[in-house]
DNA sequence: ACTATATATAGATGTATATCTATATGCGAG
DNA sequence: CTCGCATATAGATATACATCTATATATAGT
């Protein structure tokens, strides 16, 4: 495990809330543009608009911009990333981090 | 995607936490008490406490008592749902929420 | 029964977050 | 250049959360 606990909570934080997982679900067919992304909603643009922001700075969504609207998909490659981290993290591999079982006061 | 967001949510958010992701490491290697858990982290016990009550309340972690000692392990079942369900979530299929692609306005 | 140890709970505090309204910015059409 | 639309930012507010100290509860050993 290569305890890179940070980063990996900060994208998991990001997708900790059940908004967010709707826009990932959306964002997975596909790229959408923000207002499209909305009408699926009963918040406000502003909301939206901060639920992105979150979603973009912990790099599982990127946008690019085309006239007056913001396309915003999935980076895939981090999604991959962060799927590969949590197999791993439930999965007992030889560098666990408690190898000292032995240590362990209570037997 | 079966759309179940707000259970998902409250997992990923019990997981959402740098100290909580190392816990889980932890117990990857297998059941653990508290005391032994402790070790790794330079909080205090109560703040332990506090987090292994979130990850139970999720139940991802369950808990049995031996004497003095609460010993923790994961709910594997609970863990493998979980990585199915995100990677069912990244993952464009038929039963997309956004299905209605041509009702998108901006084109 | 007394004491030490393991764990949980209560309450306080500072920080983060989800949401809103109001406003700013950026772009396309006329 | 001005207007309307898409999106972002600012600021406010209420709630959630991570952490601490102090204390309670439960169990084991003497």
């Amino acid at each position: 495990m290569n305890q890179n606990y940070d980063e990996n909570a900060k994208i998991i934080k990001a997708i900790s809330d059940p908004s967010r997982l709707k826009i990932i679900d959306i964002l997975s067919c596909g790229e959408r543009c923000a207002c499209d992304i909305l009408q699926h909603f009963d918040f406000t643009q502003p909301t939206l608009s901060h639920h992105m922001k979150v979603l973009m700075d912990s790099g599982i969504v990127d946008s690019k911009k085309d006239g007056q609207w913001s396309y915003y998909f999935l980076n895939s490659s981090k999604c991959n990333k962060l799927i590969l981290f949590l197999m791993n993290l439930i999965t007992e591999t030889d560098e666990c981090i408690c190898k000292d079982k032995s240590k362990c006061e209570c037997k």
